[in-house]
RNA sequence: GCCCCGGUCGUAUAGCCAGGUCAAGUAUACCGGCCUUUCGAGCCGGGGACCCGGGUUCAAAUCCCGGCCGGGGCACCA
C-alpha cells in the first residue's frame, strides 16, 4: 500500500449538544418525486454525524398528502439511500401513526391547544395574512370535539371542517399563526388505501414522530428554518422534548435544475430524454453517469458545509473525487474519435499485449492488427504527410501520404521514438462503432437553456468494449472516463 | 408587500462566536515544470479572495450601523 499524502483530511465538524453513543437523526422523504443528489448529499449528512458519535437513524417516509404521494417512490428511496451507502437502522413511515396522531389531536383539543374550524380555505388564508383570529378559535372544548368526531366520522367533506392550533394570529413567524394541523382529504392513499380520510400536515406529523422516534439532531435544508419554533411550540404542548436543529442551505450544481417542476417540464417538452437523463442530477443519472457513491461520501466530508449561504457547486469538485476513485480500477481502452484509416505498408499481421491498465495490475488484451487501423483524425492532421506518430504499445508510423479519411503509413516496430506523439489507435478487423453521450450543463450561467448541453461523439473501439457490462468504468485513453450504458456500444463519459 | 437568513480566490470551504499569531490556510479549476509508451494518475511550483461605506479599537475577514446583492418563508405541500 502506497500511503497517499498526508493531507489532514477534513472531518465533519462537532455536531451540537451530541451525547456520544446516543445520536439520533433521520431521512424524511417525501415519496413524491424521484430521489436526487440534494436528498443523498442530505442523508450522508445525518447517516455520517450518526456514525461518528454511535446512535441510530431514521428511514421516515413523510407521506401523509394522500395526493402527492406514488408508491413508486418509496423503493426509489430505499434504492438511492442503499446506493449512497447508508444503511438505516429503523425505518417506518408517517402513515402508519394516524391513530397516534388522532389521540394527540383529541389531547390538543381538550387541553384548548387545537380547535376545529370551519372558515374556507380562503378565509383563513386572509386572516393569517392579516394576523387576525377567527371566531371558531373561541369555541368551547366541547364544540372542538363534536367537530373533531364528525371530522373522523365522516360528516364533512374535504375543505369543510379542519383542526387548528392555537399559535400565535400576531407573530412575525407566519407559520405560528394556527396553522392546520388535521385536514380532511378524500382521495384514496397509495398504502393505505380508504382507510383514513382525516391526514395530519407536515409540522404536526414530523414534530410528533421526531419526539416519538427520539430524534435528537434535526439536520435539514434551511427552508424548514421558520417551521422549528413552530415544531417545537406543538410538542410543548404535549410534553415532549425538541431536537436540536442544524440548517443548511440546500445543495445546487452549476448548470442544473433542481425542482422537480422544472425537470418535469424539460422532460415534457423533451429537452431531456427522461429522469436518468445523464444531465440531471437524480440519482438515476448520476448512476448512469458513473458517479460512484464513496465519491459523493468524500464529497459530504470535504466541502459541504453546514451554514446558511448559498451553495452552487461546481461538477469539478465531485468529478475530481470520482476521478481518482475509480481510476485504479478503470481498464484502459482504445477509441477513436473521427476515425481516419492508416494503411501500413508491408506490417504483415501482428498481434500485441496492451495493458489494461499503467499500474500492471490489471493484466492485458491481445489486440490483432493485419494491415490497417484507425486513428484520430486530429493527430493525422497534426502531423501530416511525412510526419509520425507513436501507435502505442505497436509501434512507430510515418506518414506517406494523407487524404481524406485515408492515409498510407510505414509501420517500424521498435520501441517508441523520443518526441513522437503517442496516440491510441484500433485494428479495423476489430473495430465496433461506438457512440460516447457527453453531458454538459443544462442551463446556462444566466438560466437560459443550454441549447449543446448534450454532446454525442462517435467512433470506433476495439471488440472488447461490446462485453463490457452496463455501469462498468473504462477509461478511454486520451479521451475520458466513460461508463458503459444500456444500448450496445453506448459509454456516457463520466469526466475528462 | 411582510418576515427570516446569508455574502472569504472562478467554485467549494477554513478562519468569524472568544479582534492581534491572516501581508488569509486547504481542495478543485487554471498556468508552468517533472514523471509517464494517455491529453489520466502522481510529484513540484505559480497567479488568484475577506461585497461596499461608515463606526468602535492601539489593532477588524472577525464587533456595531447603513447600503447593495443573493437565498428562503408567508399552503387544509413537505
Amino acid at each position: 500500500m502506497v500511503e497517499r499524502k498526508v493531507e489532514a483530511k477534513r472531518r465533519l465538524p462537532p455536531l451540537p449538544n451530541a451525547v456520544p453513543g446516543n445520536v439520533v437523526t433521520r431521512l424524511p422523504p417525501e415519496p413524491s418525486g424521484y430521489m436526487h443528489i440534494g436528498h443523498a448529499l442530505s442523508g450522508l449528512l445525518n447517516y455520517l454525524y450518526k456514525e461518528m458519535y454511535g446512535g441510530k437513524v431514521w428511514l421516515r417516509f413523510e407521506d401523509t398528502d394522500p395526493r402527492k404521494v406514488r408508491p413508486e417512490y418509496y423503493d426509489s428511496y430505499r434504492d438511492g439511500y442503499s446506493w449512497a451507502g447508508i444503511k438505516w437502522d429503523h425505518e417506518k413511515c408517517n402513515s402508519d401513526d394516524m391513530e397516534l396522531f388522532y389521540r394527540y389531536a383529541a389531547e390538543l383539543i381538550e387541553s384548548g391547544k387545537a380547535y376545529a374550524c370551519a372558515c374556507s380555505r380562503e378565509t383563513v388564508r386572509r386572516l393569517r395574512s392579516e394576523g387576525v383570529p377567527c371566531e371558531h378559535r373561541a369555541q368551547p372544548v366541547e364544540v372542538n370535539m363534536e367537530l373533531w368526531e364528525g371530522m373522523l366520522e365522516g360528516r364533512f367533506s374535504e375543505g369543510e371542517v379542519s383542526l387548528r392550533l392555537v399559535g400565535d394570529m400576531a407573530s412575525t413567524n407566519t407559520t405560528l399563526r394556527d396553522p392546520v394541523i388535521m385536514r380532511i382529504v378524500e382521495k384514496p392513499h397509495p398504502l393505505k388505501g380508504d382507510r383514513y380520510r382525516v391526514w395530519p400536515t407536515y409540522d404536526f406529523a414530523a414534530s410528533v414522530e421526531d419526539a416519538i422516534c427520539g430524534v435528537t439532531h434535526v439536520l435539514r435544508t434551511s427552508e424548514f428554518m421558520l417551521r422549528d419554533e413552530l415544531q417545537d411550540l406543538i410538542r410543548s404542548y404535549l410534553s415532549m422534548p425538541n431536537p436540536t436543529y442544524v440548517e443548511y442551505e440546500r445543495f445546487e450544481f452549476e448548470g442544473t435544475p433542481v425542482s422537480r417542476r422544472e425537470i418535469r417540464s424539460l422532460i415534457e417538452r423533451g429537452v431531456v430524454s427522461g429522469w436518468d437523463d445523464p444531465r440531471l442530477a437524480t440519482i438515476a443519472s448520476i448512476r448512469r453517469r458513473g458517479i460512484v457513491p464513496e465519491a459523493l461520501r468524500e464529497f459530504v466530508e470535504r466541502y459541504v458545509a453546514l451554514t446558511q449561504s448559498r451553495k452552487v457547486y461546481s461538477w469539478d469538485l465531485l468529478y475530481a473525487i470520482n476521478r481518482r476513485l475509480i481510476d485504479d480500477r478503470a481498464p484502459r481502452m482504445f477509441f477513436v474519435k473521427d476515425p481516419v484509416r492508416i494503411r501500413l505498408e508491408g506490417a504483415g499481421v501482428l498481434e500485441v499485449d496492451v495493458p489494461l491498465h499503467p499500474n500492471g495490475r490489471l493484466g492485458a488484451r491481445r489486440l490483432r492488427v493485419s494491415g490497417e487501423v484507425y486513428v484520430p483524425a486530429e493527430d493525422v492532421r497534426t502531423v501530416g504527410p511525412g510526419g509520425a506518430l507513436r501507435l502505442k504499445f505497436l509501434g512507430n508510423v510515418t506518414l506517406r501520404s494523407v487524404s481524406d479519411g485515408d492515409a498510407e503509413g510505414v509501420l517500424d516496430v521498435a520501441p517508441p521514438s523520443p518526441g513522437l506523439r503517442v496516440i491510441q489507435w484500433v485494428p479495423v478487423e476489430e473495430a465496433v462503432s461506438v457512440k460516447v453521450l457527453i453531458p454538459g450543463p443544462l442551463l446556462n450561467p444566466d438560466g437560459t437553456l443550454n441549447e449543446s448541453s448534450l454532446e454525442v461523439v462517435e467512433g470506433v473501439a476495439e471488440r472488447a468494449v461490446s462485453s463490457l457490462e452496463v455501469g462498468t468504468h473504462v477509461q478511454f485513453e486520451r479521451f475520458g472516463y466513460c461508463v458503459k450504458d444500456r444500448s450496445p456500444n453506448a459509454f456516457v463519459m463520466a469526466h475528462r
